[in-house]
DNA sequence: TCCATTTGATGATCTATATCATTGTTTCTT
DNA sequence: AAGAAACAATGATATAGATCATCAAATGGA
């Protein structure tokens, strides 16, 4: 059972009312995950909805060779980027792997649908997530598609620094670690090529880091290097 | 004003009463689109929800150097890959540009709001719908980090088989007329590589083709091409 | 139906990034 | 605090796919 607390935090439910936010904390569950631990894999069905309390969890998909992408690594508050089959009742289409300590809020498909079938409002911004989501993730698409390598790590280091950034004296600090291996699954690169577009960046005083932690020192000129929206 | 059919013949829709759909009829637009046109362009204000009733519109995006991807190729039925933001009120991610000849319907934001608010139901629907969505655009996503030219150009090919595909006596045809730079802005690879890929499988007769006539001749080899989810 | 324009096929070459390999550094584990 | 294991840096080499180029075939507008 989750504590009021978690829920009342979530923008998510902010909409619902006093009663129901209770009856929902009451159903919902609160599980403390492990680093490297799976809270699903590809496959499995998709019964439960999912949000981060504590920690990161990190949206993989992997090919039969054993290659990975990390479509998303989430920051307390996100909904599980494969939450989208628990809706529709699907299996999970990618896994959800715990990047350290932390903790998650499980919630029943069924009990999520009767809150939504309720309150309008939680379902409208239950779409609202969703579309953004899925302007992310064509953003994404279409980075692969379309981007440089340099781009790519330089707007996922954007990403990261608006995302988990925290302004300190050195730069902007990305609060979430990360290994090169881990930032490249994101960037859809190699650890090495990864290694290498960082090691450039160092040299140009972008970005500052010993060992897992990453400095923003530049931010608008990575800004300027990820290719911008047609204006 | 769209035509009383043409809503009705809307699964998104199908959850309606009656009077509910009469009214969002009364309030629809019909109109109609030529080859090459822009429905909205990157940055417009995205105030309307678009459904396609005939022809084909493709969404896309595109780098400052003008090379571009096809995120999706919309069929009759399907809302635009950009109508996520119709919801959120944002402006429009990307482009949507017809086909062909074809009407597509325009529903008010607004308007389209007020039906969700008074119909749970048709929320859920919405809902399902962007998470299938959500889904397809994050394996698109992968695809395009992980998988080799060949096998994306399979797995496209599987695809519109499966979502526009008439089966013939020479096999099953493409019923959408695409050049090698359509299929290859869908596949993120250059005409020329799209084309040699294809030259490849014309020789290894699993399709066959003249012009923009596109015939699937053996759909189980094409599917084992393309990389398949872990079981 | 004819001609202009768009599209397709395919060769030659180039290049960004992957792959392989090594050595040094950091981080965990006990 | 020491040793093991994971991670980072960086060189050398390979390669998938891009780019450039040319000619043939299909399409569509007058």
């Amino acid at each position: 059972m989750a504590s009021q607390t978690s829920l009342d935090s979530l923008p998510l439910f902010a909409c619902l009312s006093e009663t129901d936010r209770q009856e929902l904390a009451k159903l919902a569950v609160e599980v403390p995950i492990k680093k490297g631990q799976f809270i699903f894999k590809e496959g499995d069905p998709a019964d439960w909805f999912h949000i981060v309390t504590q920690g990161n969890v990190k949206c993989v998909k992997s090919n039969p060779e054993g290659r990975e992408v990390t479509l998303k690594v989430l920051m307390p508050g996100d909904l599980f980027c494969c939450e989208a089959s628990a809706f529709s009742g699907d299996s999970h289409p990618g896994c959800a792997q715990s990047m350290g300590e932390g903790t998650v809020i499980k919630i029943h498909r069924k009990t999520m649908l009767d809150v939504i079938q309720r309150n309008p409002e939680a379902a409208v911004s239950i779409i609202n997530y969703l579309s953004h989501r899925l302007r992310e993730s064509q953003d994404n698409a279409k980075a692969f598609a379309l981007d440089r390598a340099e781009q790519r790590v330089a707007a996922l280091l954007v990403n990261l620094a608006e995302r988990s950034g925290i302004q300190e004296t050195q730069g902007i600090r990305i609060s979430v670690r990360l290994t090169h291996q881990d930032l490249a699954d994101m960037a859809g690169l190699t650890k090495e090529t990864t290694s290498r577009i960082l090691s450039r960046f160092k040299k140009d005083q972008l970005i500052a880091g010993h060992g897992k932690q990453l400095f923003i020192l530049h931010l608008p000129r990575l800004q300027g290097m990820a290719p911008h929206a047609i204006p």
